[in-house]
This record gives structure tokens, C-alpha cells and sequence, in this order.
DNA sequence: TTCTTTGTTGACGTGATGTCAATAGACACA
DNA sequence: TGTGTCTATTGACATCACGTCAACAAAGAA
């Protein structure tokens, strides 16, 4: 079946040689168009490799497997929602209750925008992360549980300044506010080619903001 | 290859025969064991049906594939999480502030033991849900989504009553706070064999109960 | 016993994976 | 411009899990 085409056509397809990081940044550029369109579910080594127009076998020359594809895509990303939330995490409540629900608003909404940005790829990063356990080492462990490590810190000190009720368990409470929003964010904009409307994006970021101001600090009004 | 291994032996693994719906329940207690040892993603159609005594062909006479049989693991739980938190999503404010938050903390810690129970499955089920349409029809829509609903129908009562502050979405807020249940749930209780100790589970409980009724009815001293 | 029903399985084709020896661009140097 | 080296690239292979199907054999009927 293995035909010299050329020996029909006099043509083959030019094989063109580029460097190692190029073909490396092409292949990663490759995985977020897909993933623009399409669910991690569908994403095979063959569709993100003819977005590259490198053959399959080239793909394990730069990643070990689309586990590790993902990992590295997350690299990009995981330092900015630290960065973006880094006022209110690292604050304190010395401003007085009103201006430290004002900074965990702004945090929560930027931390939100975040995700609005980088939805598909996040959401692939945590749909690989309960198939693969390295991929969940990196993000469950070492992004989630980090940053709700950095929230219990935040809320600790809340506790201590009479600012939060001291019924509220830091770690706990933390736990269960970041998973909020990460899953909500990710339902939200994480799916591929249907980012909602402005309305609803806004909806979504005053909820969130709620739920965050009514637990720690009580009323909003 | 194949040899005629009963030519030498004069022994052949007898093959046994049962009814149809025992062979499925067969099938179905042995996923349901094997999601208390491993994870979903290490679960295969001839790892689960080893357990059975039963071939792997075997398998797909009851199942189409193994994302058929998760969903029909659901079936059995699902009902439970509505029935279980029935009281709250079903009554409104008419008891007062005090008795309603009571009557959410039960159902809160109602449905919190449904996960402790299923824990595994349910995991196994969320796990599916996003490797899988089918699945995710069934649990993100056919359940959490529907569960999310009956929230909101509820806040939505609460709100007109003057019982939760006007400025809750009541669809939004609904949804935010079943995601960050069924994620911190799935958590804490989803990880094959490693259940965690009593007091771990009390303070999940309580951080769950205080977001739920800090959010919808502020304060609970 | 013989027949019929149908639960059960061996064997096959498929799609995706990860590896490796062999191939052929790109660049350095003469 | 020609020659050689380096290494990016790939065709071909072995593996694994999947889903199907024709053929086999156990249980109940006649």
C-alpha cells in the first residue's frame, strides 16, 4: 500500500524542519485553538498534531503525553490568578470592614475574569486532572489547594481581628469557597465556543461576590 | 496459540449460567466495589467483570459501555438527594427566620450523609460526566442542574418574603451554592478507600451549613 | 431424550497510544 | 559551492482497550 507518490505526482510534501521551541510553542498554540472548539474529551495526540502539520510521532519528541500537553498549558496560566487576588490575599482587615469587602470584590471579579479569559483551557486542565494523577497533583494539589492554603490564611486573620465570626472554620470555610468558585466559573465560561452573555457573565460575578461577603463579612447592604 | 487446555487437564472452567437480571446486578455490585478500591478512570469493562466471574463480552449483553453503567448506578442514588432535602426545597419561610434555618441545616446535613454513603460512585459519576455527553446529560442536567432549580424556586420564595435580601439572584446564588456542594462533597468523600474521621467530617458539614445560611439568611449566632 | 431458547464467549476489526530505527533538512566548515 | 555532521522528523510496529458477531452450550420444555 506504501506508494512513492512522487513517482506519480513528482511532488511530496515538503517535510520543513523548525526549531525545537518553535515546534514547541506551535504545538502548544495547536492545543488552545483546539480547545477553543472542542472538549478535552475529543482531543487526540493525531487532531492537535495536524494543526501543526508535523506528523503524531513528533508530539512525543516535546511532551510525554496530552496529560503533560495540559500540565504545560496550565504553567501559562496558574501564576496569574495568584498574581490577580494578591491584594486581598495577602491584606489584612486594617482598612475597616467596608474597604476589605471592597478588595475581596475586586479580587473575586478579576480572579473571575480570569477564568473568563483562559475558560476552555481551564476547564481542560480539570477535566484532565481527574483522569491523569499527575495532572491532578499539579492542579488540585498544587494550584487549588494552594489557593485555598492562601484564602485560610486571609480568613484566619479575619477571625482574628473580630472582622469574620469566629464560628468559621478558616481551612474549611476556604475549602469550600474556592471549589465554589472554580466550578462555577468553569460551568460557566469553560465550555468551548459559547462564552455567555454580558448580562449573564455579570450575574454570574455578583452572585459569586455575594456569597463570598455574606460568608466572611456578613451584610452588604 | 490456542490450545485444548482440557485435552491435558480433563478439566474446563464450568461455564455457569444465570438470569439475565442476576447477571446485571452481578455486574453492577462489582463496579460498585471496584469504585470503593480505585478510581473511575482505572476502572475497565474486563477489570469490572474479572469481578463477576463472568467474560468480558459478557459485559455489553447489559451495557453499552462503561459510561451506560455508571449512569445506571445514578439511578439508584439519584432519588435519595431530592427525597433527603425535601422539607427546605418544598416549604418556605411561613415557620420564621429561626425555624427555617433549622430546616436548611438538616437538609444541608441530610444530603451531606447521602454523599458520605455514595461517596465513590458519586465521584466515579462526575467523573464520567465530563469524559462522556451521555453522562453529563444525565448528572450536570438530569440532576444537579434540576437540584439547582428547586434551590432557586426556594430563594426565590425566600426572597419574596423579605426572608433573603433582594439582591440575591435567586438562580445564580442557587447555583453557586449546589456547585460548591457537590464539589467539596465529592472532595472530602469521593476518594476510594480513604474515608476521612469524624471530626473532619463535622467541620465539612458545619462550613457547608455556615455558607448556606450566612448567604441566604445572614447571620446564624 | 431431543428440541428450543438464549446466556455466553472466542476471535476479530478498530482507534488511539507510545516507541524506535531510519531518513533527510539545516547549518558549519572547507 | 560542496561535504559532513547533527538532530528534527517520520514510517512502521507493538500494545491496549474497545465493541461486535457468529458459534457454542446450559437450562427448561416437550
Amino acid at each position: 500500500m506504501q506508494e512513492k507518490a512522487d513517482a506519480v505526482s513528482g511532488e511530496r510534501a515538503p517535510r520543513r524542519r523548525r526549531r525545537p521551541e518553535e515546534a514547541e510553542r506551535a504545538i502548544l498554540a495547536a492545543a488552545r485553538s483546539f480547545l477553543e472548539e472542542r472538549p478535552f474529551r475529543e482531543m487526540t495526540v493525531e487532531r492537535v498534531m495536524v494543526r501543526t502539520g508535523l506528523s503524531r510521532p513528533a508530539f512525543y519528541a516535546y511532551f510525554r503525553d496530552r496529560y503533560d500537553l495540559v500540565t504545560r498549558l496550565l504553567e501559562g496560566i496558574g501564576g496569574l490568578l495568584f498574581a490577580v487576588d494578591w491584594r486581598w490575599l495577602s491584606g489584612d482587615a486594617s482598612g475597616g470592614p467596608e474597604a476589605t469587602s471592597e478588595v475581596l470584590i475586586d479580587a473575586v471579579r478579576r480572579g473571575s475574569e480570569t477564568f473568563v479569559q483562559y475558560g476552555p483551557v481551564l476547564r481542560a486542565i480539570a477535566d484532565a486532572a481527574d483522569q491523569d494523577p499527575r495532572v491532578e497533583e499539579v492542579y488540585r494539589y498544587g494550584l487549588i489547594e494552594r489557593f485555598a492554603g492562601a484564602v485560610a490564611a486571609r480568613v484566619s486573620r479575619d477571625v482574628a481581628a473580630g472582622l469574620s465570626p469566629a464560628y468559621l472554620d478558616p481551612e474549611e470555610t476556604a475549602r469550600a469557597l474556592v471549589f465554589m468558585t472554580e466550578r462555577y466559573l468553569l460551568d460557566v465560561f469553560g465550555r468551548p465556543a459559547d462564552s455567555p452573555s454580558s448580562e449573564r457573565t455579570e450575574a454570574v460575578f455578583d452572585a459569586l461576590e455575594k456569597v463570598w461577603v455574606r460568608t466572611l463579612y456578613g451584610s452588604v447592604d
